[in-house]
DNA sequence: ATTAAACGGTATCAAAAGATACAAAACAGG
DNA sequence: CCTGTTTTGTATCTTTTGATACCGTTTAAT
């Protein structure tokens, strides 16, 4: 429990130690692994989750085809389902967990009685949103206004900076469900790419230089 | 002052008198023209502006092209940054007047203040962020999954039920524009639909069958 | 009435992306 | 080592979208 403690305060935003307290006491601490899935779509959502460890994709699908919106990370919240959950509505995307994670979670209705006591949980749920929007107009820019070749650079390039290396280790298919496209298009737009230097190819690895 | 108040209660959403107080007192009412910018990018917005006339059109643009992104109308509010263009300035976000609107408008820290004291206040925010989300994401599926026929007819249904009516003023422009494409591409595409007696095509003007 | 601007039709050519199919290489597990 | 799976390379053909250009018609403005 001690342990529990020390995770739930390690999340600075949340500063009244009552809202510390009422973290510790509804919410309920769970483990992923890699491929579990938290939210699907059309499946109400009574809960709301705040990652601890590791982090959830989230993401819409057609068909066989894959895009992602954005990804939840350590000590955020998705807004998805906070609004969903809001209103006790249905989720409009998936949420997957891509690596083994640990999730805090709660019952919906403590929101809105939460956000009446707390003033540093209505500024996290406020921030929250904004950054999600952020990140979804960028995608938006990228989807309606760059071709592929410039998408999948940018790709990789945001790619080097969050994971600390040049080398980055997804297959062409992954690359391929981040931006809504087939495997087919990634390979031949990544090939042209080694050709003018811009990268090299390995097994389930790209080189960025 | 007696207008104003008229103005203020008909938001129905607001249920506590203190709020709707609250809101006459720290308010302002501003009237906007046709082709009024409210909101350009580079910062967080600074202030809360709440439609009570007319809408706002909130959309990017790049180079010539122009895409939508959602429409701010009666009685709703838009309290999400432009930040993210600021960044990569390949296009900008900008927030315009479509028709004559009078706007409602505060400084922005009574976003958080309220939430502390008003329930109703809480809610609408979260409704209006998941407003905003939903369109989004609704557009995303359309310009990720979707070819430009499909995309096109599927504006022109909904704004059949906006408008409620079968005929649509509107030139071909206008929808290049709301969906990020050019005038030729619309008229190609509007004319086979008119050949498959899917619409009728007048100058400014369509009608939906 | 004359001129300018907005609107729409259409043709041609090029580029981008999608669909399909097949094969080789690398890898994982037994 | 053998075998099934995953990953990648690549060729071919089609569809979709874009870019440009030019023209006729309608509407608005002076």
């Amino acid at each position: 429990m001690d342990n529990q403690k020390a995770i739930v305060t390690s999340l600075k935003a949340f500063k009244e130690p009552a809202l510390q307290e009422a973290l510790l006491t509804h919410g309920q601490i769970l483990h992923f692994q890699k491929g579990d899935t938290i939210v699907k779509i059309g499946q109400y959502v009574r809960f709301l989750p705040i990652v601890l460890k590791g982090s959830i994709r989230v993401f819409q699908q057609k068909e066989d085809r894959e895009f992602s919106l954005y990804y939840v990370r350590e000590g955020e919240t998705c807004t998805m389902s906070l609004a969903a959950a809001y209103f006790n509505n249905k989720s409009v995307s998936h949420g997957v967990v891509m690596e083994p994670t640990e999730l805090l979670i709660f019952p919906a209705n403590f929101l809105t009685e939460w956000q009446l006591q707390f003033p540093s949980w209505n500024q996290y749920i406020i921030a929250m949103f904004r950054r999600r929007y952020d990140e979804l107009i960028n995608n938006f820019e990228g989807v309606v206004f760059e071709h592929m070749p410039v998408r999948i650079m940018e790709y990789l390039r945001r790619r080097v900076i969050t994971d600390e290396s040049r080398i980055l280790n997804l297959s062409h298919q992954t690359i391929a469900n981040e931006l809504g496209t087939t495997r087919v298009v990634v390979s031949r737009i990544l090939k042209q790419f080694e050709k003018e230097k811009k990268l090299k190819l390995l097994r389930g690895q790209i080189e960025i230089k």
